[in-house]
DNA sequence: CTGAAAGCGCTTACAG
DNA sequence: CTGAAAGCGCTTACAG
């Protein structure tokens, strides 16, 4: 005599066998029903749905994924979380992905180079289909390239690493400092400094090359003193006040590589008996919330990094669906949010 | 004649049998060798290790986690990735799963119950070895369990939902509100109210009380149109200042559900006339970056949302290693950060 | 439209 | 310490 069982399931270890065997099916047809397959018969397909509601199945997309060798899973790699800026864009990525059915697996790497390589190895052990990878500060190519293989579709965001046949996203660089510089100069600063930064960093060069542009369209030539490199961090941007002036007493404003430079800088320049926005114009990029709310509120480059994350994650898909097509690199738009840290000069 | 082929590796397809074959022995063997087990002789080990690397192998760890009916995955399932305090819970959990060596899936459900329930779904067919949920508002047991089942352990953050067997963390949010009660009490406030939030929220409930526990404990009886109820967000904070001193206008201090809210109560204290931290105090709850940069900078109470994220992975593996324990509601302590905007009333 | 058999890449007993 | 066989839960041809 069979026992009363599977009443109450015991919990979801319910198989697709479970399921045929449960309304006199075979595996096979049940696994068509699943898929949405036109080929079972209505009747069949009802049946079959009212038993996985019974038994409570749970589909096994991992067993599922190795039997087919694809994935639905893409794995984002990003250096620091905490920074709201790419907690924006990871919301960004998961949003478009989950739409098109694809889990997101998470890593940080903490801006370690070492760290990264490591949770690179560990994701790709799950086998995604894909990886967006914000590399971390110093990133090689190969390093990269021995973790990841070539055969997992990757789009970089953020910051480049030599075109090894992978996409690329970021946002304007050039054309965001272009615009901050430009402001600055319709408000009849000269002496621009471009200020914070590692000139190692893409987009700070990048940035830099966008003040350089502004900077010449006007005729000016940057002295090479007004070009401050700095720590990408409050703290850091705040200290090397004093040396913004120690060669040039002169300057009138700022491009900072950031808002957190721009926010530090403000910072500093009351030590120095400067007021920004009052004595002293400063520009950031990023517009992080802080932006508005500092004092005075800071005129910024703003990106949209959530809809930067979903135009990262859809490009990836793409590449996943067709993966031989030619690389690229895309340049999302940004646009300059004028506050009131960039007063005319006195 | 065999092809010169396999100098070149193809795209991570290498699998433990092509190991084994490449240096004559057993895919058992290998097995064992990928996971670490003492039984193989350490020059078979080297050998083997060897192929590894010159075949380019990734061990795939959804196939060993099919047949070991494991899993090396916990999903987390979180609110709003755009708010600070998540991003940061999110990078405490990913940094101690790591640790651990466990991959983390994440989802996020933007407060919407539906989505929640569908993002469950979806995550459940990774078969993860658990769950952290920080349950949308409104969110019901019932819904979740149906979608997560009883197989999966899992922990809820930040807002509970009637003890169905799963365990809780949390901050001490009656502790946080009676801490800050206390100093605005301190300060010679008497007339203090509870500012915004929703009502049906645990965390508002708990907030709440910890405030009528101060007021209590200081022999005042709060009038109930000291309780002001409202959405969790800066603009609905600010929206509703007129109704705080519309029924009392004498009350010179509020403790505001969270930082959001204190934000916006401040910025609504200008309409009427008044000035937050000169002639009426507020005190907010989460410290979010923005409420030291504030003007005037925000009391509140802080807590460290990255150590509450390692302290719900560390409880989450503990529970998936030995699922039978009982059930466990962790609360975790918080401080109180006093800045300029909690003043002595004039 | 449905069923029996084989296989995805790994691990687990079970012998040796 | 190593090898041959079976199986995790699914899908894929291939017959019917």
């Amino acid at each position: 005599m069979p026992p009363m069982s599977s009443k109450t399931v015991s919990a979801s270890r319910v198989t697709l066998a479970d399921i045929a065997e449960g309304c006199g099916v075979s595996r096979a047809t049940v696994s068509l029903v699943v898929r949405n397959s036109p080929l079972v018969h209505a009747d069949t397909r009802a049946k079959v749905e009212a038993e996985f509601k019974r038994q409570g199945y749970v589909y096994n997309r991992g067993a599922a994924n190795l039997r087919q060798g694809r994935s639905s899973i893409v794995a984002l790699v990003i250096n620091d979380l905490s920074n709201p800026f790419f907690a924006e864009f990871a919301a960004g990525v998961d949003e478009a992905l989950g739409e098109a059915g694809y889990a997101m697996l998470l890593g940080s790497t903490s801006e370690s180079v070492a760290r990264q390589q490591a949770v690179l190895s560990s994701l790709m052990e799950h086998r995604p289909a894909g990886i967006i990878l914000s590399p971390a500060e110093g990133s090689e190519a190969g390093g990269v390239a021995g973790a990841v293989g070539s055969g997992t579709p990757m789009l970089l965001f953020n910051r480049d690493m030599g075109g090894c046949g992978w996409d690329f996203l970021s946002m304007d660089n050039q054309a965001g400092a272009r615009m901050a510089t430009e402001h600055l100069l319709a408000q009849g600063h000269r002496r621009i400094a471009f200020y914070g930064g590692f000139q190692v960093s893409s987009s700070c060069r990048q940035r830099r090359l966008g003040y350089a542009e502004a900077m010449a369209a006007a005729g000016i030539a940057p002295e090479p003193h007004w070009l401050i490199e700095t720590a990408p961090t409050r703290l850091e941007a705040a200290r090397q006040v004093a040396a913004l002036f120690a060669n040039d007493p002169a300057l009138t404003a700022a491009v900072a590589y950031n808002d957190a430079v721009a926010l530090g800088l403000m910072l500093g320049l009351a030590g120095c008996g400067r007021q920004a926005g009052r004595d002293f114009a400063v520009t950031g990029f990023d517009d992080i919330p802080e932006a508005a709310v500092s004092v005075p509120p800071l005129t910024t480059v703003a990106t949209d990094p959530r809809e930067l994350g979903r135009q990262a994650a859809r490009r990836l898909l793409e590449r996943i669906a067709e993966p031989a097509q030619a690389t690229a690199a895309i340049v999302a738009p940004v646009r300059l949010a004028v506050r009131l840290s960039s007063s005319p000069p006195l």
